[in-house]
DNA sequence: GCGACTTTGTGCCTACGTTCACAAGCGGCT
DNA sequence: AGCCGCTTGTGAACGTAGGCACAAAGTCGC
């Protein structure tokens, strides 16, 4: 029969692929600890939505640009027109985390900021790895925005010689043979992997062992990982490829019309776009 | 009062705000379609929906893997596996483009890679700028993954006069003032932001105004843009925030039972392969 | 002190996406 | 030639996410 296809020439193991998809899922907010409004619904499960999660961590955003401009409260409409999300949408999300708007009024930037970093656990400072000290290495290694947000970037790895000791974005480059020591003690939490791809399985495996929980991989390949391990990727080819699929879509959805490739200068299409009014 | 939010200190016209979430979908075959909204029945939509898109994108990386190590036939399950996902969603997605399997056989690599290029409007090559070529930028412009699949870069942009001319990956830095006159002349489809983020606006409604319908943006803002251009954002503070909440939530979900954080040596957890329960 | 106004928080409904399960279709084997 | 087993393609069920619209709840003005 002709040969099929398969995954892994190596018999490696099956392990749970990861997807980003991946069940965000969370039981209650329930710290317990404040007033608890209790608006009579019993503290089952209260999940947070997978992608109200991400959007929880645009808000953030936008709310620290907000409180270094010295703003002192916004409303979920506001709110919302900065982070380009329905209004509705918004409260609902924040409604995941808690009643810290006062109606009439509107939501504290400060409230805001501390709960959404509580339910992030952003509170603790979540150490990073970075494995794979080449082109994309070195920028995430020299990026000032992860420290800046609770993302201190602490250990490097790779396994070029020439590598071994030099110190990007001040700090060394160890050899991936220590990632389980160096990870140990520095307590690193979330391993970057920016390896070529065909290495990245295997980095990723010695990832996994040293305690790594949390996984970022740029390498574009599925990786397989315990189900303890939560993996997000970031695939840049993709995201050109779904842009593609625009650019196709519309030539051949809208070929006669609109023929004016000049979109109106600086802006000012799309009047109703989301609310602004103001 | 307090003062309120204000998204943006200069009064920029109100436009779209775009987030990755928008709607990939795309919109009904109606070429004639303003007959009516269709009460009731619903057009044979052939529509493919917003996550099919990514995936299809992924299935393609696989399959040209597939390719190169002369497999020239797969079954869902075995494509589905090696993608990470379930096999009835793969089926169900490539169907979104066509019947090209065979029943009781499967799928040839050959023809699906073709088909899934054909609808990702990968027969015509993407021509990319990427603009702002600091750390980022450098990497992006070296990296040689997307000349490989189709989105070669074609133009390079900075404000930096030391960048000038400067050739990188290949390709010299021009000046953005430059953008209108370089992205027409070489038919740029794509733009990529990579400057910081408070140049980043700016930055976009030159590319749009320069006829450029796509964008990938890097840095850590909500872009305003006209309806007729689509975005997408890679923000990598808001994937690492996204881990963070996972690990917080295990930490403070299964605190007493369960706090084995050693995961298996090398895998071997999940053994079930894909699919398996559930 | 009270009413009018503003904005939150959420119930409900719709749309979308995922998964199941199975009939239909095809190749190979006898 | 006909049956059998495998795999596709998809209808239907189910679950999740999005968005409207409004009652609840608080503020502000008078
Ligand atoms: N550069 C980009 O802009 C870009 C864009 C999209 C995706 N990616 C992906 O990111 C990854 C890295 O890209 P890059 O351009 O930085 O590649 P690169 O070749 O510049 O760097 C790779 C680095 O990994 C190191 N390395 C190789 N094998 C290793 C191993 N087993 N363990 C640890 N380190 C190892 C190499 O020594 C090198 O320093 C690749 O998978 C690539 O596909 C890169
Ligand atoms: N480096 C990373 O790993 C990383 C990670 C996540 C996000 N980002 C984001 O990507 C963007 C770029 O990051 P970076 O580390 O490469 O920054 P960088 O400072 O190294 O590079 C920025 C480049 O943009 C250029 N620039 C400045 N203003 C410009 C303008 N108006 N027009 C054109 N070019 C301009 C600068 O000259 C410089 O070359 C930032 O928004 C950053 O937040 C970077």
């Amino acid at each position: 029969m002709a040969q099929r296809g398969q995954s892994d020439a190596a018999g490696r193991p099956p392990r749970a692929p990861a997807e980003n998809a991946a069940e965000i899922t969370t039981p209650m907010p329930a710290i317990g600890g404040n007033g608890m409004p209790a608006p009579g619904l019993r503290d089952r499960a209260r999940a947070i939505p997978e992608a109200a999660v991400a959007r929880l961590a645009v808000y953030l955003r936008v709310l620290s640009g907000m409180r270094e401009q010295a703003v002192a409260s916004v409303s979920s409409e506001e709110l919302s027109a900065a982070a380009g999300v329905n209004s509705a949408k918004l409260r609902k999300d924040l409604s995941y985390i808690g009643s810290y708007g006062t109606r009439g009024v509107g939501y504290e930037v400060e409230v805001l900021i501390d709960q959404i970093e509580r339910v992030l656990g952003l509170t603790r400072e979540q150490s990073v790895a970075v494995v794979g000290i080449g082109n994309l290495g070195h920028a995430l290694a020299n990026y000032g925005g992860f420290p800046g947000r609770g993302f201190p970037v602490t250990a490097l790895f790779d396994v070029d010689p020439d590598l071994m000791g030099v110190p990007v974005g001040g700090i060394p480059v160890d050899h991936i043979d220590d990632i389980p020591a160096v990870c140990a003690a520095r307590e690193v939490t979330i391993g970057v992997i920016a390896t070529p791809p065909a290495a990245a399985q295997a980095v990723c495996d010695r990832l996994v062992q040293a305690g790594v929980e949390c996984i970022l991989n740029f390498a574009p390949v599925v990786l397989q990982v315990p189900e303890t391990v939560e993996v997000r990727k970031v695939d840049l080819a993709v995201e050109l490829q779904i842009l593609s699929f625009h650019v196709a879509r519309r030539a051949d959805h809208a070929p006669a019309d609109d023929a004016t490739p000049a979109p109106r200068v600086d802006g000012v299409a799309a009047p109703r776009g989301v609310v602004v009014r103001r």
